[in-house]
DNA sequence: CTTACCATGTAAGGCGTTACATGATTCA
DNA sequence: TGAATCATGTAACGCCTTACATGGTAAG
């Protein structure tokens, strides 16, 4: 209780604005927070029932078109545990970049396959960008929005920025590895 | 054996370039390696005993001013192991930002201490931001340097960039979340 | 003399992934 | 009819962190 399991609080924080089934939940991640935070159904689930135990959500089982869903929603129990870890400060941003790894004992491998490292890391992020630049077109015209939406497109702006700033970055690498395609 | 640990790596690299003791291994981590990679003692020295295991890396036990060492270097199995792995595509990178996620909730806590959540990771990172300078500055200098150079001077320029994204993302996220501070 | 740093390690426990297992529905 | 998607879960296993435990040296 004392440290705060990040993925109770993820998944409160979504159960906050809607109910959801496990399965929701994880697209919600994958389409939302994929740019910062992840989760697999072998965490999802076994979350959702320790919530369940501690009375953070409920459950309802139900059935639609022949198909048996679960749907959680979160409790005032569930919605006090949430702001209290909304309010104290950030422990520790996480990152582990196994590209930088690999680029950082570069030498041991050359420049040809160090480039090849940091291609396929600018084609990773090219492919993505596009999808973050969408979801801040959307947040940034959606006039009627809920007052949540302005956060959701700070986070939105968050991928765009750094994400670019990630491309500027392979350029001035690739020069310096002696890229000579183009 | 299939899939590889990243600390075994993160150890191989670091003693392809010089032998070293676990104790200095945590302080290489932390020095160059903390913009991207993290490791503790408590992970450090169990993993030291499984290369040793392996035979990918050798122990020397010397005693240095009346203190115990052990000194560990790279054998010919463990540099075939480092370069096997640096020569495989990237696997993963993983970034997780508690920040963020604060951030994507934030409509339940409000502005004012959002704001101070964006305030707070501004000042880490403009804390940091001048160790990286020094790096690039150092690196870049270094005219007789070694080959390898050139792969952290990567490195620390990538850390450069995606730093500088990062604080002009916190004045946009300041300027959004109505910051009348200055 | 006491704080900081050097130096090594273990134990408990948390958190998470992958792979497996199952089964229904929808769409082409 | 087969692939994709919906939907839920378990089991094994790996990896890492924190806290604990110990003890020496250097510097102020």
């Amino acid at each position: 209780m004392a440290v705060e399991k990040k993925l109770d609080c993820v998944i409160l924080g979504l159960l906050s604005h809607e109910e959801l089934t496990g399965y929701d939940i994880k697209k919600r991640i994958d389409k939302a927070l994929k740019y910062f935070w992840g989760a697999s159904y072998g965490s999802i689930y076994p979350t959702l029932n320790g919530l369940l135990n501690d009375e953070m959500v409920t459950k309802m089982e139900i059935k639609e078109n022949g198909r048996n869903k679960a749907i959680y929603s979160i409790t005032e129990k569930g919605r006090t545990h949430l702001k209290n870890w909304l309010d104290i400060p950030v422990e520790k941003d996480e990152i582990r970049y196994e590209t930088l790894l690999k680029l950082f004992f570069g030498d041991d491998i050359g420049e040809k396959r160090t480039l090849e490292h940091v291609k396929s890391f600018e084609m990773k992020i090219r492919k993505e960008l596009p999808c973050l630049d969408d979801s801040v077109n959307v947040l940034e015209n959606a006039k009627c929005a809920s007052e949540a939406h302005k956060y959701y497109l700070l986070t939105a702006m968050f991928g765009v920025k750094v994400y670019n700033a990630y491309l500027e970055w392979c350029m001035e690498a690739e020069k310096i590895l002696g890229n000579r395609e183009k």
